[in-house]
DNA sequence: CCAGGTCAAGGGAGT
DNA sequence: ACTCCCTTGACCTGG
């Protein structure tokens, strides 16, 4: 079992894969400074690499933002592409070198199921341009390199919206559908993971499981149950999953500064990303609690 | 330099 | 109608 975290990496205050711009900024500055910020986050990202291999953590989301307004334009247009491509190429194979898991996990935004067919559009492009980066970083084609994301809207029929959630699937690339994974939602509106099962059954992705959105939305099974349902759709691929707990009774979506409970993996290997405000922090103190 | 207001995006729930 | 929440707070302006 490898424990890992999201994004964002407090222990190096200066390293940040985040960094972007508003619409007016990118409007007055354009591809030149895009470029440049692009260029920094890449630098951060192999510095934030190393920080893990040191702190044996091997298992890492990237973040989303480490091309401002990347819908907007084509990595070779941005004047350091040459640069940028060789150190994400350096942060891939420092990854491969140490055996460390690296994932993505695009935003909210992405809705395969909407009947929008911009919104769909939108969708296939933010997911094709996480998997040129992966693809650069000599990623695997495969979920152990998941890009993962949620459903998207009900629409007040369930079924439907999944049936047009495995259509919109067909479109999709070969590099994000050889990646792409499927997680459980914190809404009772929302998709269980046995709602999921329906996408796997079509498409054959895995289904990642979300400990804390279990407990939100159990769909009627126990956590053991939904575990192992989830960890049955991954074949011989170690299962990813999502650990957070609630902020506070008042926010019980929100995420928790830490971990503080021992994580029940129910004797299975799983690789598990901590989602919590404090990032690696609490990484390092959940180990110090559970010397896992 | 810092506090505070503002900021692309979809959808749903709470106020 | 507005705010918060989610994958992740960061940007930018005015004082």
């Amino acid at each position: 079992m490898e424990l890992g975290y999201a994004c964002i990496n407090l222990s190096l205050p200066d390293k940040t894969t985040n960094r972007t711009m508003r619409l007016a900024t990118f409007k007055k500055q354009g591809l030149p400074y895009a470029s440049k910020l692009a260029l920094a986050n890449v630098q951060d990202l192999v510095s934030i690499i190393e920080w893990n291999e040191q702190n044996n953590i091997r298992l890492f989301r990237m973040s989303s933002n480490i091309f401002p307004w990347q819908s907007a334009y084509e990595l070779e247009e941005l004047p350091d592409y040459l640069e940028i491509r060789a150190t994400l190429e350096k942060a891939g194979a420092l990854a491969a070198k140490y055996g460390h898991r690296i994932t993505t996990h695009p935003g909210p935004y992405n809705v395969l199921s909407s009947p929008n067919k911009n919104v769909v559009d939108r969708t296939l492009r933010d997911l094709r341009d996480h998997a040129i980066i992966m693809d650069i970083m000599g990623l695997s084609n495969t979920p152990y390199n998941k890009i993962n994301i949620h459903v998207g809207g009900v629409y007040g029929d369930k079924t439907k919206a999944l049936e047009t959630w495995c259509r919109n699937f067909e479109l999709l690339p070969a590099n994000v559908k050889s990646r792409l994974t499927i997680e459980n939602d914190d809404k009772l509106s929302a998709f269980t993971t046995q709602d999921l099962l329906y996408i796997h059954k079509n498409t054959g992705i895995p289904i990642v499981f979300d400990y804390h959105h279990h407990s939100l939305n159990t769909g009627g099974l126990s956590e053991q149950e939904a575990l192992e349902i989830a960890c049955s759709t991954w074949g011989d691929i170690t299962p990813a999953c999502h650990v957070s707990e609630p902020r506070d009774t008042q926010n019980p979506r929100a995420h928790h500064d830490y971990i503080l409970k021992k994580i029940n993996t129910y004797n299975k290997n799983i690789d598990i990303v901590l989602e919590c405000k404090k990032k690696d922090v609490a990484l390092l103190h959940y180990r110090s609690l559970h010397n896992s």
